[in-house]
DNA sequence: ACCTGAACACCGTTCAAGT
DNA sequence: ACCTGAACACCGTTCAAGT
């Protein structure tokens, strides 16, 4: 294209070239990621998304990583924290909000896994901290209980959000496990395995998460943090 | 190198080129990340290492998912299953198991950070979850519990594992959190975190592991599967 | 300061062609 | 059947050079 044709373009075919910002390059990513899917979400892709090179993305996001991380805290804004000050039981709200968050992660399974190398860090993630926290204290769950245990509850979302990245159609790899199964059933080793046999896998997933949290709810009101000792 | 040479050199200056083989390839595998770490375990690296091309590989394995799978599989031989058959409180011995699978993946942590996504089901897994199935049912919980809390005590372990890969000392993203949550503090915003301040990072990672599974085994112990609808 | 093109150093996977 | 070289279609990141 010509220079000059180039130069009449940009003023009237299509809009001024936007000047790039760091929230300009996360909103590309958003962008990208629900029309492609977030493995296109790259450096290089997103630059041509931007009409610039891959290099000029530097000056505001240090690295990939860090950029897939804002992308995953853009998400979190959907995240629905009402429940926290909503009437009725803690368990039921506090359930609700982690199921919320849950949602999310499955949207786009690929960032939950991310989210769980590069702990997010961005305001929507400090609003979901500070909701379960404030969900635990309600509850009347004592402060050095709580910190572990949104800890603890917030992996155990985000860890079943990405497990589902692989829940392809694939009956490839559960057929060749289960060969070697049938086979070393034959021999008498994993007894256990095949008295639960498909119990194992029983259960709709939000039947699951749902057993998964109460299991973490009833254990933390039963475990008690220890004393430093002095 | 000239073919003669090349031929000579075959029979005399090195250990014949072995054939390829599965267990080759994934030997192969598990040196190169003694050696140089997980991320240079590449299809065309353990090619190089096998003295083939790339493409070679493709006949034993899968794809680089797969290949990884069975590394996995291979170093959780490691694991020490021992605490099974040993006397005492089955808490204690199943926490032990757990332990021991968590401190293998700690040895290699993005490992930890793929069996997320790609469960594995080589014969070792089995063995470990043939395990821990074990020890539920000596703790007298019933079958259908049990299915679903291996599953659940597997996944905080492996999460756990997985988080650890950025382990690295860059205080640089704590900082700018930080910073959000500074500001967003003087603005009466996270009133939650900033009482527990401190405490959410506190403790070493064993003390906050042991206490995970202890909500676990508690919550276990507490969560009956409800009857499924007749 | 900000932005860029080009380069560096890689990837996984496929496929036609050989043995 | 097994193996290979070469190609396809990409990556993240750095850096000298421009504006």
């Amino acid at each position: 294209m010509a220079n000059t044709e180039r130069a009449i373009r940009s003023r009237r075919d299509r809009p001024a070239k936007p000047a790039l910002t760091r929230q300009g390059i996360v909103d590309a990513a958003v962008r990208v990621m629900h029309a492609d899917g977030l493995d296109k979400v790259t450096m290089r892709r997103l630059a041509a998304e931007l009409d610039t090179g891959a290099a000029s993305l530097y000056v505001y996001v240090r690295d990939a990583a860090e950029l897939r991380a804002a992308v995953l805290d853009e998400l979190l804004a959907e995240v629905d924290l009402s429940p926290v000050a909503a009437e009725g039981d803690w368990r039921v709200r506090l359930s609700a909000v982690l199921r919320s968050y849950l949602g999310v992660l499955l949207t786009y399974p690929p960032l939950a896994h991310s989210a769980l190398l590069t702990r997010p860090s961005g305001p929507r993630y400090l609003d979901l901290l500070e909701a379960l926290l404030s969900v635990l204290h309600q509850a009347g769950i004592d402060d050095r209980r709580a910190a572990w245990a949104v800890d603890l509850l917030l992996q155990t979302a985000t860890a079943t959000g990405a497990e589902h990245v692989s829940g392809s159609d694939d009956p490839q790899d559960g057929r060749s496990s289960l060969d070697t199964l049938v086979e070393a059933a034959t021999a008498g080793r994993y007894p256990r395995i095949i008295a639960l046999g498909a119990e194992l896998f029983s259960g709709t997933g939000e039947d699951r998460v749902a057993w998964a949290f109460s299991v973490l709810l009833n254990g933390i009101l039963a475990t008690p943090r220890t004393d430093p000792p002095t």
